[in-house]
DNA sequence: AATGCGTGGCT
DNA sequence: TAGCCAAGCAT
């Protein structure tokens, strides 16, 4: 551990040096308006650069301010953000944007611990903007930092808990620079996205090399500790394309489920595998519609991977006549080529109309 | 405190 | 391939 004010200054001193000399010049690193750095740590919350690029820049493009995104409808922020996953983070986002226009006039509150306050924004993001844009001196902690640092002071407790969460905070609260506070947490990061990283680092040239705790001894695969994840859980989704005309069935999934907010087609889940659709003539409302209709089988079975699900996919497309008079089940409706384009889908949905040159 | 939430790249 | 990882947060 650096024990000292004289290490902990020529630990910033190194890091700064090696910052300016190995960084990455990404756009929301040139601006210091709060609006966009949030937008840029929102997209980047469990995504990477690469991924997160584009989406920002069309954000951007699309919103330029935080009255742009809270005038928008949150249907075409989630159209938006399609593809980037965890939606909650587009939600919250624009949730906030609106309170932040309503509440404080369109100006970002300026501390760390007023932005926690707000929808989306944990001791991590709050840190992040507190100390790019305003340069509050708060140590911005995030999966690089906990890294690098459990690796440098061979930090064992668990990142993911609070002991962890807590004995890492005491620790960088003695290292955050308060003359530079934002270099330094951006240093931070960037040295664990780009030296210290998770798989193989190449310690021969890391400028801690002679003080770090896991170079030492030989600890880089063990460090940081966390905790295990979960079984992935398996689940099978049995999807009715119902179209009429041009037109799909479509519905907004509710609830505490996946793609919360994202549009899909009528579907059953079962337990298992369903090679064909007559199980599901015993249910009346099944039976009512797809009695109506010319059954074809998309031949395929999708397999989408979340974190901790196995999504099992089969798509039945189902043509509904158009002098047919079905009654549609709660929440579904039909739409336009047009419309079905500027709805927001899960990727998985987007493929397949895409597939089946739909859209 | 532990779990759920997406997608894509890499090995 | 199956599993791990990527600038977390909400509940």
């Amino acid at each position: 551990m650096l024990s000292d004010h004289l290490q902990v200054f020529d630990f910033n001193k190194k890091l700064k040096s090696w910052y300016l000399q190995n960084h990455r010049p990404l756009l929301w690193r040139q601006t210091s308006d709060p609006y966009k750095i949030w937008l840029s740590e929102i997209i980047l919350q469990q995504t990477r650069v690469a991924q997160g690029t584009p989406y920002y820049e069309k954000f951007i493009s699309d919103y330029p301010t935080v009255f742009d995104l809270a005038a928008a409808d949150e249907r075409d922020v989630l159209r938006l953000w399609q593809g980037l996953g965890y939606y909650s983070r587009a939600r919250n986002m624009h949730f906030t944007a609106r309170q932040i226009v309503a509440e404080f006039e369109g100006k970002f509150p300026q501390t760390a611990v007023q932005l926690a306050k707000l929808k989306g924004l944990g001791n991590y993001t709050a840190a992040a903007i507190a100390s790019f844009a305003f340069g509050e001196a708060i140590p911005a902690i995030d999966g690089n930092v906990y890294r690098v640092m459990a690796r440098l002071f061979g930090i064992f407790t668990d990142t993911l808990s609070n002991e962890g969460k807590k004995e890492f905070a005491a620790v960088a609260v003695q290292l955050v620079s308060h003359e530079d506070p934002a270099t330094y947490n951006q240093a931070m990061i960037e040295f664990g996205a780009l030296q210290c990283v998770p798989v193989a680092p190449d310690c021969k040239v890391c400028p801690f090399n002679d003080i770090c705790y896991a170079f030492k001894f030989d600890m880089q695969a063990k460090l940081p500790v966390k905790t295990k994840k979960a079984a992935v859980r398996n689940r099978f989704f049995n999807y009715f394309i119902l179209q009429k005309g041009d037109q799909l069935a479509m519905q907004e999934r509710k609830g505490k489920d996946i793609w919360k907010g994202l549009y899909d087609f009528l579907m059953t889940e079962s337990t298992e595998l369903v090679d064909s659709p007559d199980v599901f003539f015993d249910d009346i409302v099944m039976y009512n519609i797809l009695s109506k209709g010319r059954i074809r089988e998309i031949p395929k079975v999708y397999q989408h991977l979340l974190t901790h699900q196995r999504l099992n996919v089969r798509f039945w497309w189902v043509d509904i006549p158009m002098n047919s008079d079905i009654n549609l089940p709660e929440g579904l409706y039909f739409y336009s080529p047009e419309e079905i384009h500027s709805l927001p889908k899960p990727i998985l949905v987007d493929t397949v109309l895409r597939e089946e040159d739909y859209l």
